[in-house]
RNA sequence: GGGCCCGUGGGGUAGCUUGGUAUCCUUCCAGCUUGGGGUGCUGGUAACCCGAGUUCAAAUCUCGGCGGGCCCA
């Protein structure tokens, strides 16, 4: 292998990237639309674990799932305007059925709100159907212009969405803290840091009354939203008749929130924790936890062979996915294969490891060492500090790239937060000058006693900016 | 909206200026060999985006289409 290998560095990240997703297996990029991949079985496997874990999330908050059509006929999608100006550009449109031209066009979902908020007003009756929470799975369609990116920006989107109505505010307030619980453990989980900010005004969701965004920063220095929260208020509500009789009889509009994540998280994962082998795959979504590499030699074969798949069976009866690569490939080639893939554990067994009733095992982060053979147990507990290692390793990197600072600096890299008095003029300003664009107030707020960085004038509070994705 | 670049086996490429037998690496298949970090050898499968034009002859030149990528507003 004489070319040079390609590392998840600042400057080369991208072109990494783009490698990886491939080479791992994750996707095919050569189906021949713009944004539309194929995924692969390993990659699919993936994604399929990130949603079983927001399921997890979901059902323990008490939210429903449903699944609604993907089209939405085009009366239901102007009945909130700003979401209408918001989403119009990027809307793909059916205005024919068979050799017919449809009398109403239908779109393919950008989003669901409005699929969702027309059988919402037909649900909810009364204070006693709320709170209503649901949450959904489907593929929404987003004609994006800019450069496509596989998982990271794609035109048809694998996307989660929850959907919720209360009584009051107040009430949908509380679903925004919990959504915040919720995405604390979720992305935990997942060994993913990201920080939360309060989106400014002018880059809040189409229709809002306040966003809230999730962002991971890359290795490209870049930070990439993972995740989105809205309180909508009653904007949605009002033109969609979403009503309720409350106790004394009288008739309300809901509060409504929205929280939404794609398969951009598995983008995060992808960028975060890889390296110039490949995925490093937390054992929380891993396909496969652990993979034995029988090590063969002439004249131990059968007896290698034996010792592994009882070895496999021993490892997934302690509840771990196990793979036994009996392949008739060198040991090696199988290390970067496997590598590649980002198997958390690897196990070895040879011959010296027979005769010495142990087994070799080796984390897809770099630790190797040999464990006795009737301690297996011990392999879930390596795997646990293994998750516990990549997250230290991101928080890290994380911390160590948001930078404080009083005033412009054009040579700041990562995420920086300025003073800032609170005025949209002064936050534009600052987005041109630092050549960023703004991911808003850092949450929790944080006092401010400096000097707005443009204005001069009080500074209120943060705004925290960075180049994104 | 304005400008630029590129389409060659599954992946990555050479060849194009100056038209003539399509290069190398990798993957894949078969066999032997090897096996604790990409084992070696032999053989095999497999490509010039589409259409038109120029020409005895087009991957190569011209025009058009489709597809991909980049930069600027």
């Amino acid at each position: 292998m004489g070319e040079e290998v390609l590392k998840p560095t600042k400057e080369k990240f991208d072109e990494w990237y783009n490698e990886i997703v491939e080479k791992a297996d994750l996707c095919d990029k050569r189906y021949p639309i713009k944004g539309m991949n194929v995924w692969k079985p390993y990659g699919w496997k993936l994604m399929q674990n990130i949603d079983k874990l927001i399921r997890e999330e979901m059902e323990r908050t008490n939210h429903q799932e449903v699944c609604f059509p993907l089209l939405i006929p085009e009366s239901f999608f102007k009945k909130e305007e700003e979401h209408i100006k918001g989403f119009s550009s990027e809307v793909y449109w059916v205005t024919h059925a068979g050799k017919n031209e449809l009398e109403e066009r239908l779109l393919l979902r950008p989003t669901s709100e409005t699929a969702l908020y027309p059988l919402f007003s037909l649900w909810i009756r009364s204070h006693a159907d709320l709170p209503l929470k649901t949450f959904q799975i489907v593929n929404t369609f987003r004609y994006e212009t800019k450069m496509t990116k596989a998982f990271i920006r794609v035109r048809e989107i694998h996307f989660f969405e929850a959907h919720t109505c209360h009584e009051s505010f107040e009430d949908a307030e509380k679903q925004i803290r919990e959504d915040l619980e919720i995405a604390k453990r979720f992305f935990r989980k997942l060994c993913i840091p990201f920080i939360i900010s309060k989106r400014p005004d002018w880059d809040k969701f189409a229709g809002a009354f306040y966003s809230i965004g999730l962002d991971v920063l890359m290795p490209s220095m870049k930070t990439l939203q993972v995740g989105s929260i809205h309180q909508y208020k009653q904007n949605f509500s009002i033109p969609f008749e979403i009503k309720f009789e409350g106790k004394d009889g009288k008739h309300y509009y809901c509060h409504q929130t929205t929280y939404g994540m794609s398969e951009r998280v598995l983008g995060a994962i992808i960028g975060i924790h890889g390296d110039e082998r490949g995925l490093k795959i937390p054992s929380s979504i891993a396909p496969i936890k652990v993979v034995i590499i029988p090590i063969i030699f002439k004249g131990w074969e059968e007896k290698i062979l034996e010792e592994c798949k009882k070895l496999k069976k021993e490892i997934e009866e302690i509840g771990l996915t196990c793979f036994l690569d009996a392949r008739d490939k060198t040991p090696g080639s199988k290390f970067y294969d496997w590598e590649l893939k980002g198997v958390p554990l690897r196990v070895e067994v040879g011959p010296k490891d027979l005769e010495n009733k142990m087994i070799t095992i080796s984390l897809r982060d770099g630790i190797k060492k040999k464990i006795k053979r009737d301690e297996i147990e011990k392999l879930k507990d390596e795997l646990k500090e293994y998750d516990e290692r990549i997250y230290k390793k991101a928080e890290e990197f994380l911390h160590k790239n948001i930078h404080v600072l009083k005033e412009i600096c054009k040579d700041a890299e990562g995420i920086v937060e300025l003073p800032w008095c609170g005025k949209e003029e002064c936050g534009k300003e600052m987005e041109e000058r630092m050549d960023m664009k703004s991911l808003g107030i850092p949450l929790p707020e944080k006092e401010c006693n400096e000097k707005c960085a443009i204005c001069s004038d009080k500074a209120t509070t943060w705004l925290r900016l960075a180049r994104t994705y």
